[in-house]
DNA sequence: ACGCGACGCGCC
DNA sequence: AAAGGGCGCGTCGCGT
């Protein structure tokens, strides 16, 4: 790690996304000023704003003062911790000093690695982790926290003690409202405590590229030990808002039941993290880079056919936003328009490199559209040939040999720069693992997301690639997936007693539907007959069926479900009729779930999360007459001078029912004519968000649930298992070889009961053993 | 030099 | 005439 670091907690949270560029090449140089310099700032700066709470603020330095002060925590039964670090890994980062906050007495910083920035040498009268770690254990009190898991971490790596987190704030807030922009602990209480009223003094800035180890200790606990304080004031917060309000009931019992338990599990995962095999990557390495190499030289002879074209391009003469070839025997004197990737302007004239970059879009815009003069697919809304340079796009040119070229190189590019160069990059030389981290809540469904790697995106279609990935020398590693979670969980929401049947009597679900709306038998909606050949329309029948329930599930529309069909709209629109009128409770639930957001601006998962969508309780339409003289103050006039009359609004309303678009856009400004501003919500509403949150959610729940269960399952425990990665519907972990096949059997078996009394119908379970990731399957 | 949005693409 | 939910990340190129 570079020296001059920092990372405080909120930052943490705040600059998650910045995380790598703050923790690569930082220094107190590039940050301007000494060392001295930066760290006179600091102090000047905190004492200004934090100075006021000097004499509220203990600094533990020796044994009885924390003995006596971690008597007072358990005196009280509750207390606030947070740590500051010189960076983000508690693997490889130091732990610096802890804050501790018990309400009703001062708050607290136990110094521990501080170091003084003139001699180098750690300072005096700090305890030693040891001795931190020795009080901490004896904390049996309820814990709150903020982003909980990076704090057990260090706290747990560096003194050996394990906390056990009662309150994370964090996540707390994510259950509270999802819709928060307010990520970091300091504006979340600047936000609902101190209600905006005092200035948030930018403490990331102050602190950018300094190691929290060279700030001096009294300065650093004005910072430090404010935390924990507030950290408990927003808990408390956040506290009698559970406490108060009725309706959140449920989401109270998804954030004790699931949120914070699943804390654990996350403290778990990140710190074993999984085994990379570095060799094995250095074949792959050679291996892609030799294909890459070959894929932009074939890139560089398809364009270089060209090059008469690209050398009239280069010396253009450029007007405006046009061009005009020079040379007339190529174009002559036709005008071309160009250079409009993003929408907005760009430069007039692409600046080509030698050769051409086919990483850059604006660069291949130029020799596709302008200078080959391809006709991309028609776009949907200007109507105009797109520029795109998507997969999707090139396809309509895919005979020309350089979109064929660059088509191929795509194919391998992601997975070279994405994974077999970044991944290796990603591993702990202490351990030679990938220790990514995981956001519980990242998702606003509740689904998790995991970063630096992010380890739910590796590709599964290419092999080599999770092979990269293997058990620990003597383990064998298995992965368990739900099969069709979803689906399930939207049969169990909308119990539907057909689908219920279907799923309790072994059949495909799909096939199922496909049979009854078809009308035709269970068999013949299947892929295969029963000798074992393939029955092409039984295939298409199930896949119709899918389409569609699968559509519903994702909120995608008839005319897309169509396109993945290979059918016209309106065939697809008569299968989804089918289905409805065979499943009507398909249907129902789509209605309902509709109903709920719009009636509450919120809809809920099978275990009573939340999903805010509160644009949905807008009106479709808003309708009201414009000032016509501002002057005017009968015109201010709040009693509903500005109302337009009912019978108005109907006639608008069923004539934007109809319309679409461009017409739509002509009856708003028609209207505006008259006096009369529209504003159209429908396309701020989350239509097609609803359902998908339900289903999306429930599943979020179900395999949390499940990840608790299996973290405090003791067999499992007593055998070494131990959970690696989540991906959504599938869990994968270790364990070590003797116990496998004990593992395997209780691991589906506890992924099935999981769920417990919300589901009626079976869950199946496949747990598959290898060696690596998707590497060969072991039989046990 | 860095932040950020757009684009494109990997996964479920 | 209509067009897919949830993520993270590499790259580019603009803006500061």
């Amino acid at each position: 790690m570079p020296l001059f670091e920092i990372s405080t907690k909120e930052q943490d949270l705040a600059l998650l996304k910045k995380s790598k560029t703050r923790t690569k090449t930082t220094t107190v140089k590039k940050s301007g000023g000494s060392i001295a310099d930066r760290i006179n700032t600091i102090k000047a700066m905190v004492e200004t704003h934090l100075g006021k709470f000097a004499d509220e603020t203990i600094i533990i330095q020796d044994e009885q003062t924390l003995s006596d002060y971690v008597d007072k925590c358990l005196k009280n039964g509750i207390c606030s911790i947070d740590t500051e670090t010189t960076g983000l890994d508690p693997l490889q980062d130091e732990l610096v000093g802890v804050g501790i906050y018990t309400p009703g007495e001062k708050t607290t910083y136990i110094p521990i690695n501080h170091i003084s920035y003139v001699t180098g040498q750690k300072v005096k009268n700090q305890l030693s982790l040891d001795v931190v770690g020795k009080y901490l254990a004896k904390l049996n009190a309820d814990i709150d926290m903020f982003n909980a898991a990076f704090d057990i971490r260090f706290i747990k790596n560096h003194t050996g003690t394990r906390l056990k987190c009662t309150w994370d704030a964090y996540l707390a807030s994510r259950c509270l409202n999802e819709n928060e922009p307010n990520k970091g602990l300091k504006k979340l209480h600047q936000k609902y405590i101190l209600r905006g009223e005092e200035d948030a003094f930018k403490f990331d800035e102050l602190f950018k590229g300094i190691d929290f180890r060279y700030v001096p200790i009294k300065t650093a606990a004005l910072y430090a030990a404010h935390d924990p304080k507030i950290t408990w004031e927003y808990a408390e917060y956040q506290r009698n808002i559970f406490r108060t309000k009725e309706n959140l009931k449920d989401v109270y019992w998804v954030f004790k039941n699931i949120e914070m338990p699943v804390v654990d599990v996350v403290v778990d995962m990140e710190d074993t993290g999984v085994e990379f095999d570095m060799e094995y990557n250095a074949q792959l390495k050679e291996k892609y880079h030799k294909i890459l190499d070959e894929k932009l030289e074939e890139f560089q002879t398809a364009y270089h056919m060209y090059d008469d074209e690209i050398n009239a391009y280069k010396n253009s003469e450029v007007i405006s936003d046009e061009y005009i070839y020079p040379d007339a025997t190529t174009s002559a004197g036709k005008k071309n328009k160009y250079g409009k990737a993003t929408g907005k302007k760009v430069s007039n004239r692409v600046k080509l490199d030698d050769p051409i970059n086919i990483a850059s879009v604006p660069q291949l815009q130029a020799l596709l559209y302008d200078i080959i003069g391809l006709k991309g697919p028609i776009d949907k809304k200007t109507k105009e040939p797109s520029r795109s340079t998507s997969e999707e796009s090139l396809k309509a040119n895919k005979d020309n040999a350089v979109v064929k070229a660059i088509l191929d190189y795509r194919e391998f590019a992601t997975i070279v720069s994405t994974f077999i160069d970044k991944l290796p990059e990603c591993v702990n030389p202490k351990d030679g693992r990938i220790h990514c981290k995981f956001n519980q809540y990242g998702a606003d469904t509740g689904r998790f997301s995991s970063q630096d790697p992010n380890m739910q995106n590796i590709p599964s279609h290419n092999k080599d690639i999770r092979k990269m990935f293997k058990a620990t020398d003597g383990y064998v590693m298995m992965s368990a997936d739900y099969s069709q979670q979803e689906p399930k969980c939207m049969t169990m929401m909308c119990q539907d007693p057909l689908m219920v049947n279907a799923y309790n009597q072994g059949k495909d679900l799909y096939a199922e539907i496909a049979s009854l709306s078809f009308n035709t038998t269970y068999e013949n909606c299947l892929e295969f007959r029963p000798d074992g050949t393939t029955n092409p329309e039984g295939k298409e029948r199930r896949s119709q069926a899918k389409s569609i329930l699968l559509g519903v599930l994702y909120g995608r529309g008839v005319p897309s479900i169509a396109e993945q069909l290979k059918t016209t709209t309106a065939k697809a629109q008569e299968i989804k009729d089918s289905v409805f009128r065979g499943f009507p409770a398909i249907e129902q639930f789509e209605k309902d779930s509709q109903a709920m957001a719009e009636e509450c601006g919120y809809v809920t998962t099978l275990w009573g999360r939340k999903r805010r969508l509160p644009a949905m309780m807008l009106p479709d339409y808003e309708f009201e007459y414009i000032d016509k003289d501002s002057s005017d103050p009968l015109s201010f006039d709040e009693d509903g001078d500005n109302e337009v009359p009912a019978n108005i609004v109907r006639s608008y309303m069923s004539k934007l029912s109809r319309a679409w678009g461009k017409k739509k856009q002509a009856i708003i400004a028609e209207a505006k004519q008259e006096g009369i501003k529209i504003t159209d919500n429908t396309k701020n509403k989350d239509v097609t968000k609803v359902v998908n949150a339900r289903i999306q959610g429930s599943a979020a729940d179900m395999s949390k649930l499940a990840m608790i269960m299996l973290h405090n399952d003791e067999k499992l425990k007593e055998w070494g298992f131990r959970m690696l990665i989540p991906v959504h519907d599938e869990i994968i972990a270790e364990c070590p070889k003797e116990h496998a096949k004990e593992v395997v059997e209780r691991f589906a078996q506890i992924m099935s009961e999981a769920p417990g009394e919300k589901f009626t119908i079976p869950i199946k379970c496949d747990v598959e053993v290898s060696e690596r990731w998707y590497g060969d399957r072991i039989t046990l």
